[in-house]
DNA sequence: CTGTTCTCAGAAAGCGCTTTCTCACTCTAG
DNA sequence: CTAGAGTGAGAAAGCGCTTTCTGAGAACAG
């Protein structure tokens, strides 16, 4: 008996006690409860009445103990103050509602280091897990793997282990860049994401390869980050570059840099263009209107339960599926004066 | 038996397996897990091989069940679009996290009718709750309250009926506004949250309290809502006041009304100011950045948390607090020539 | 050398459900 | 009127832990 009583809240109705209530077995009490009951009618009514005299809900832990399984999953994202990953999680935690499932988090905050622990901890309170750790090295993703099945992964590919669900990032960038080019860009500042990041990888793909097939187009690497206080401390290195454009991480860096260059008194579009990733909602309602690549991420929450549940029920979760990110040319872009001739 | 053994994958090790294996007790290997055990090292060092073994790794359902907590507690909010909402659950899973807790999320979505049943349903997967409902009809809070403890509750005030956190939207207002007085505005628009809304109740009996105090400031309402897009459909009801200057219900709406205001040929602030509340991240970082006034989301969701963990442990949850929000003045607003004369 | 106190670890009950088995009983058919 | 099938609901086992209780043996004192 290892509670302690509360003195004096009670505690909830178990279904012993509405069997006795009722005159009947706890086993009629979790048929009717489950409407698995399938006798007399006034038996059933018995029950309810006495379910609702006591106020009684049955113990979700107690059920899923019985069942082997809790309904909820969780979502392991590397820092949920980035609307990208609220966006996924908005659209996981809606499609996962309908199906009754709840959604625990795991904000792994800063520290890759504690990803893993953290990781399995929490997929262990729950079905499954949605995988989001852009950052987590290679070897420690697939060596846990097999203990967090079944999960799916959110811009990570790791050879078979899971369902995927990833971006483009790689077109993505290029069709910017393209975009920039075809506006007669030639020389570009790329402000760089975490290094460690897979995605900021996939980046720098594409802008290797871009680059490759138009040798006159030049970009720039500068440091920077993830959110807008990146953006914002990157202005002056991005000024240096000379780039009649720039290109951020993301779209909250984009922002921040936005701020930091009209704060120094440059014009966006006019002195400059910056362009961003991932069309976070305020990117179109921000002066000037953020030219970006859009990413749906809320789909990508959808998409990742779809799989989830099909992985729950054992089903073929399909195949993976990559997202093109969709060129969405606003006023934060355009051709110039400062165009290196 | 009610778990279908799944064919393939093996199941997760037992307590008893790891005791078998240990050539031990399951009481034993309980203790030796939860650092209890008092007996010969050789006894726990076989115990834990024996673990490491397996990969045991202890069910929490059944750690649940046993010790009656589940070590989780829940977050009900409106909208997770809204970052508002984002930084208290931020602010509220990391400090949760330090104490071993996770948090379950509840998105009410929009469905103001299905979020008592949410409610209740969702808080009973865990050990308490965070309540953020500012939809929420009275009567329903109170008739919930009793099954929902323990919680705290976010800018709502209910009589006693659990520790509150809330933000003194007046007073924000308050400041706003005399901000903008001073600046020489007499004729401002204000943009409507919800009408359900309490919070957006607060801030228009700042409003009356403002104007009973100068009578000569006259502000318009005008229909708006919570998001980006709201603000933006609300630029030409906002025009049509000839306002000089915008009061917006939050920052979001703030930032869709200045991007609609500047793509009708507007300057912001040159021909009309405009101002939001909350200070979201990115409102400094717009252009102009915003004028606002400055909530402590994340302070919110930390406080809510050391409640909360008082509560559980069945200490005093200590005070209540008001917060009260900081003017914090940027570039887009400012006196000029649109000025009521 | 016996009686008492400790120490260490196992037995078993209990957390609150679900579900399989079982059995008493009622129908229908032969 | 009896054998067989069908029905409705309870008994009990089990989900995987924790913890109290218990008891065997070691250590100690007289």
């Amino acid at each position: 008996m290892p509670r302690k009583r509360n003195g004096r809240s009670m505690r909830a109705a178990t279904i012993a006690q509405v069997a006795a209530e009722a005159g009947v077995s706890p086993a009629t009490v979790s048929r009717v409860m489950n409407n698995r009951f399938v006798g007399a009618e006034e038996v059933a009514e018995k029950v309810r009445q006495a379910a609702s005299k006591l106020n009684y809900a049955p113990s979700f832990t107690a059920r899923s103990l019985a069942l082997g399984q809790t309904q909820a999953v969780a979502f392991v994202a590397p820092d949920l103050r980035n609307p990208a990953f609220q966006a996924i999680l908005s659209g996981l935690s809606a499609t996962a509602n309908e199906d009754g499932y709840r959604v625990l988090i795991g904000d792994s905050g800063e520290s890759v280091a504690e990803e893993p622990l953290l990781t399995r901890e929490i997929r262990r309170r729950c079905d499954a897990l949605v995988l989001c750790a852009p950052r987590m090295a290679q070897e420690d993703l697939t060596g846990l793997a097999g203990s967090l099945q079944p999960m799916v992964l959110i811009n990570r590919t790791a050879e078979g282990v899971a369902p995927t669900l990833t971006v483009d990032y790689r077109s993505g960038i290029e069709s910017l860049l393209k975009h920039l080019y075809q506006l007669g860009h030639r020389r570009i500042a790329y402000v760089n994401g975490p290094l460690q990041s897979v995605s900021n990888e996939y980046r720098r793909s594409g802008i290797s390869s871009f680059t490759a097939d138009y040798p006159d187009m030049e970009v720039l690497q500068v440091d920077g980050g993830v959110a807008s206080q990146d953006g914002f401390e990157a202005v002056e290195a991005v000024f240096e570059t000379q780039a009649s454009a720039v290109l951020a991480f993301n779209d909250l860096v984009a922002i921040g840099l936005i701020g930091g260059l009209q704060d120094k008194g440059l014009s966006v579009p006019g002195d400059i263009s910056v362009a961003g990733f991932d069309d976070i909602p305020f990117a179109r309602y921000i002066a000037p209107p953020l030219t970006t690549a859009s990413v749906p991420h809320e789909e990508l929450g959808v998409q990742a339960w779809y799989r989830l549940r099909s992985l729950i029920r054992g089903e073929d979760p399909g195949y993976d599926v990559v997202f093109q990110p969709r060129l969405e040319v606003r006023a934060s872009t355009t051709g110039h004066s400062r165009v290196t001739e």
